[in-house]
DNA sequence: ATTAGCACTCGACCTCTCTGAGTGCTAAAA
DNA sequence: TTTTAGCACTCAGAGAGGTCGAGTGCTAAT
């Protein structure tokens, strides 16, 4: 199909018509709409259209249609055609009232980053942060409530804190705790989750003299926190966004996809940015038979920690990728800065129970 | 319209017919169906449906069609046809299975709850957990990590404990942070969020000769704790199955209803359960516009402490009622012995980063 | 009180036609 | 050689009309 030879200024500039009266009104494009932005007549537009067709970078939906970008077309205007999107005053002061709230756990704040870019580009977003290397815990703090009481407090070589309220049948002291303290810290740490193992485990106990399976809880918990720190979660806003957007009036349509977005996993698997700072995926260059007709628009920041964090859209091949990734890449660039500059030590924590 | 006197028992046969055909079918019943199940021909059926409908409980679409349920004609059904769903052992012992998760966080654990109701039921799903007084901090702890870094942890009357990674510019010294955290018990606990002051804090400042803004940056940790505590959030899965429900087929329709459950605190307001242990809302029974014509079903646990949750799910007002309601409340009740039950002092809580 | 019978209603579905936007091709103009 | 005007052609979509059948209400017989 495509071939490398450069196309016309002419050809250029149809094609460009074409994408973007198609991406404002999702309907096909005719001959004389485009001829009319251009010094030629409908008939030399309809020869190059057909051209174009012939490059498969236009197709009709059906004879006597005007024709639509195909997927390679909407390619060829990202990559060469598209011009910049300039965010206006307005916007960026939006993301930057936006972004600045007082929310520091992280969790939330990708959250609600999340849910801006989903507001702003009334798509579907989600949005992750992920650590390439595996944690591991680097210090435990035992906290004395009362009698039964203690805190757990662990923390990670990704500088993660946790803690855990842990409430025992029998009465522990002060001593005991202080000792269960020092053992964990010689043992239990600079080590990954599978190293620590029943046996372990129960050598430990023994060698503690413990019977209150103090041991084993706390080695629960280490076991959990290591785990949870492994496990990157995406979160998703704004799903019902998707049906604000014709091509996914076909409700079954609509369906799969929004269901393959509240998977959460499976949103881990898309492309990344790699050496760019916003990556665009058009229709059937993804690999995932449910975002075949669909676009995804990424855009990384940098957490530091060698953290990664991602936020993209998801939407219909007929998509203002323009507009679309000026607003990520901000918001990207400016959940960065919150995360790792500004005011850098400030996220935190939470939680629970009794 | 809905008068007082008791309905024949033909015409309960008859409206109890038309309620669980329209469930299951999703089409207008009509009186040779009815007829179907019951000793008297099409004609009485006819002669008695003509009189429900005169009495509100059932409606036809057009002349001509069947009859559907009005919303008091579910009202009824519910109230006093409907007979109790029992769980098939299969369907106990998934929700078990499921529930058994070694999640103890209790963020988690009402995701994933919702989550399963959302699966079981094929509707959109709920969860939430409010505490109905308002937290104070008991306690706080701090850390001595290195010179410029210390881990300030503190709990709350709930028994909720949150951390949080502090990390200078400057150095600091154990015997400091020791200060400040005698100062802190000792003014900083046992108070609301507005009770901490810019004065208070600058008052304290000037009494512990702190330049280094040290506690502005716990008191400010402090409010926020407490805020949070505060805010109940609601978790939403499945959003995507009401598509599944050709009552949705209306995009729009469908649309705005999801858009309403995303919000989060809009279903905190939603109506809980109060003596019964399961709520039913049908149709215009509820409040809110974009709830007109579906129904909700919550069910309620309790978790101790004051504390309590709900688990619900949102639907058609042509919804199987008593399933739907059996499994719900199957959920709550487990969620409710993990909770505060069996492993009571298991729920931990977690995080953040430098 | 129930029921068989019947005329009637009306949405769902099919077919047919008409319309107009948009095409490709051809032949003339530049 | 490129562009353009002109023209015949195509086809989705909207609308009109027709048929079908499920379901009704009413009446008269049981």
């Amino acid at each position: 199909m495509m071939d490398n030879t450069e196309l016309s200024e002419r050809k250029k500039k149809i094609l460009r018509t074409v994408v973007e009266d198609y991406i404002e009104t999702a309907e096909p494009v005719g001959s004389k709409t485009v001829a009319g932005e251009m010094e030629v007549s409908s008939a030399t537009v309809r020869n190059e259209m057909a051209e174009l067709e012939g490059l498969g970078l236009l197709e009709q939906p059906h004879t006597s249609a005007g024709r639509i970008p195909t997927a390679q077309g909407y390619r060829l205007y990202v990559n060469e055609l598209m011009n910049r999107h300039r965010l206006s005053l307005e916007e960026t002061e939006e993301i930057n009232r936006s972004m600045k709230s007082r929310l520091t756990q992280l969790d939330k704040l990708l959250a609600d980053a999340g849910q801006l870019a989903s507001r702003l580009t009334d798509y579907p977003a989600y949005s992750l942060c992920a650590a390439p290397e595996t944690a591991t815990i680097v210090r435990y703090d035992l906290i004395y409530v009362d009698a039964n009481t203690f805190i757990m407090v662990v923390m990670l070589s990704n500088s993660t804190v946790k803690n855990k309220l842990v409430t025992l049948p029998a009465k522990i002291e002060q001593e005991t705790l202080q000792k269960l303290s020092t053992v964990f810290n010689a043992s239990f740490t600079k080590i990954t989750e599978d190293k620590i193992t029943p046996s372990l485990i129960s050598s430990t106990e023994r060698a503690l003299g413990d019977k209150l399976g103090l041991v084993a809880v706390a080695a629960g918990f280490a076991i959990e926190t290591l785990m949870e720190a492994q496990r990157t979660q995406a979160y998703v806003s704004g799903a019902s966004h998707l049906l604000l957007h014709p091509e996914y009036r076909d409700v079954g349509k609509a369906q799969r996809l929004m269901d393959y977005l509240s998977d959460g996993t499976e949103l881990l698997k898309l492309p990344a940015p790699e050496g760019e700072s916003v990556k665009i995926t058009i229709g059937p260059e993804n690999l995932r038979e449910e975002l075949q007709d669909s676009s995804v628009v990424v855009a990384k920041y940098d957490v530091g920690d060698n953290m990664q964090g991602l936020i993209g859209v998801v939407g219909p091949t007929r998509m203002d990728y323009s507009k679309v990734a000026a607003k990520l890449s901000y918001i990207a660039g400016s959940l960065g800065r919150i995360i790792s500059g500004d005011n850098p030590r400030q996220l935190t924590d939470n939680n629970k129970e009794t």
